[in-house]
DNA sequence: CTTTTGACGGGGG
DNA sequence: TCCCCCGCCAAAA
């Protein structure tokens, strides 16, 4: 598959969404912790861009993925069957006004946790 | 090739 | 606390 020395990472994507369906669950990240930890610090953005068609994709648990403020603004992005803070709350996260409470409790950072 | 966008983050007023 | 702007960086048009 690889034409030359291609190493890890194919794209920004693969990694963002690799490090996504590592998060456990009843935890949550943020997207700059996700960037940080792929040493793309200021790339949270573009983690965020990844998750774009995750939504929709299975295996990829991106209601797990919220900001840094604990709200979870890619909720208009989901199936309204399976809105973000709905996935959240059956993993024991609460939520209240769209964003996750005691989100600090239930943050996983990949850097520090995972290793 | 250039330009725009975008589920962000942090700083300033 | 709320609102606005800047910066970062990569993919899509």
């Amino acid at each position: 598959m690889d034409k030359t020395t291609d190493n890890q990472s194919k794209s920004f994507f693969n990694d963002v969404y690799e490090v996504v369906k590592l998060i456990p669950p009843g935890r949550v990240t943020s997207y700059g912790a996700i960037a940080r930890y792929l040493n793309a610090k200021g790339a949270a953005r573009q983690v965020g861009w990844a998750m774009n068609g995750a939504g929709k994709l299975k295996g990829i648990p991106a209601h797990r993925v919220v900001n840094s403020q604990g709200i979870l603004t890619g909720m208009d992005y989901f199936d309204k069957g399976h809105s973000m803070a709905q996935l959240l709350l059956e993993e024991g996260i609460e939520i209240e006004n769209n964003k996750v409470k005691n989100f600090k409790s239930y943050f996983w950072d990949p850097s520090s946790e995972l290793l």
